[in-house]
DNA sequence: CGGATTTATTCATCACGGACGAATTCTACG
DNA sequence: CGTAGAATTCGTCCGTGATGAATAAATCCG
């Protein structure tokens, strides 16, 4: 191409424009979803021809993705958390991290429009699905030691995309209004049960007939 | 308006593209998404003008809700099999209920169309949200005896919840593979200590300092 | 039968949204 | 200066959902 650094024409003399643009489309996204935000309407407000958006982004869903560039890996830092500490405490702090992440007015809003849009883009939806696979489920499954690992990470997983689900997602009632309190108080249990068992101190006791562990 | 039953005018003689377009629009919602979905592709293949969709259903959101109609409630199912029972075996034969809807090859695909266009429509995810809360959590709550009915409601919807978003949103392994009887057996534990509490028949135990009911 | 009335169906068109290519301006380098 | 390359705009294409006017068909009433 151009040897040595060496640049030349329009270098960013009056660069603002792609960052209003970026501006703009983050904040319209997130209030009003993918589908009702048209580019026409973020040109206007962004004060720039329609056409610079296709020629900085591509298309919407370009728009999408770089005005959604998640700030922190919500995965990493679920990873983080997972893996200092003991494993009694996992579950409550788990919960505590989604919600601090989830529940936080900037860090937020743009993974539920992500998960929103993953839900009817079959490209994002697989990309979800493979991120939280290998950075959720695997990461939980490395940690428990039996040869059910696999089953209770998919438990565990569950709860917490059920969590989400209902209160970010349905922004179901009561859910919604829970505190984090609440929340860890009721869904704690459920996780360190998927987690690590039957309360341990306790021995064994099937109300029902079925063994659990079964190898 | 018209004294007497009597109506005039061009009564069904020829009466079959209404169904058709039916047929079609549901096959294609099922298959493609409703956003994937043109309505013209839909008048085409039926055979029709595209106008007469709208004549018919008025619009797309229009011919999404007939043709998805869905078949049974689920809700209705669900209460059904919630109430008439054992409080103890609720949490498994809910799961049992919850699989074999969901996991039919007729009825659980428009239940997945709808969860996934309730995602992304104000309209109707406000509709199945106050469906969910009125037909199953309330329920629920009505059916465990303590004062903090709600909460734990809360949590075993947020489980449920939790399983349909995994096995059939986000089609997640290892929750997708696995057999019936898979996930009764490692949902089934939470979905009772939500409902129920812990173990019945042994003494409480408290491995962390905080207190469960705290009226 | 024959008009009246209603239903079923089509045609033409609108407004809008996303994408794209050609043309134009601007800026920095040589 | 001149010119290359980046930034920006204009005009336009095509596909979408919606709608109203016009036409064809079926039914009823006298």
């Amino acid at each position: 191409m151009n040897k040595s650094g060496s640049q030349r024409g329009r270098r960013p003399g009056s660069p603002d424009t792609r960052a209003a643009i970026l501006d703009v489309a983050r904040r319209r996204f997130l209030e009003d979803g993918y589908h009702a935000v048209t580019l026409r309407s973020v040109a206007a407000e962004a004060g720039c021809d329609l056409a610079l958006i296709s020629y900085y982004f591509g298309s919407k869903k370009g728009l999408f993705g770089a005005a959604l560039a998640l700030g922190a890996n919500p995965a990493e830092l679920l990873a983080r958390v997972v893996e200092q500490g003991d494993l009694a405490t996992v579950p409550e702090r788990v919960v505590r991290q989604v919600l601090a992440v989830w529940d936080d007015p900037v860090t937020g809003p743009p993974l539920i429009a992500m998960l929103k849009s993953a839900v009817d883009d079959e490209a994002l939806g697989a990309l979800v699905k493979e991120a939280v696979e290998r950075e959720i489920v695997d990461r939980i499954a490395g940690l428990v030691p039996g040869r059910d690992a696999g089953h209770r990470a998919a438990a565990f997983t569950a709860v917490v995309a059920g969590l989400i689900t209902t209160r970010y997602l349905l922004r179901l009632e009561p859910v919604v209004s829970m505190s984090s309190d609440d929340v860890v108080r009721s869904l704690g249990p459920q996780l360190r049960l998927a987690l690590i068992g039957p309360a341990r101190p306790v021995r064994r006791v099937r109300p029902e007939g079925r063994p659990v562990p079964r190898p």
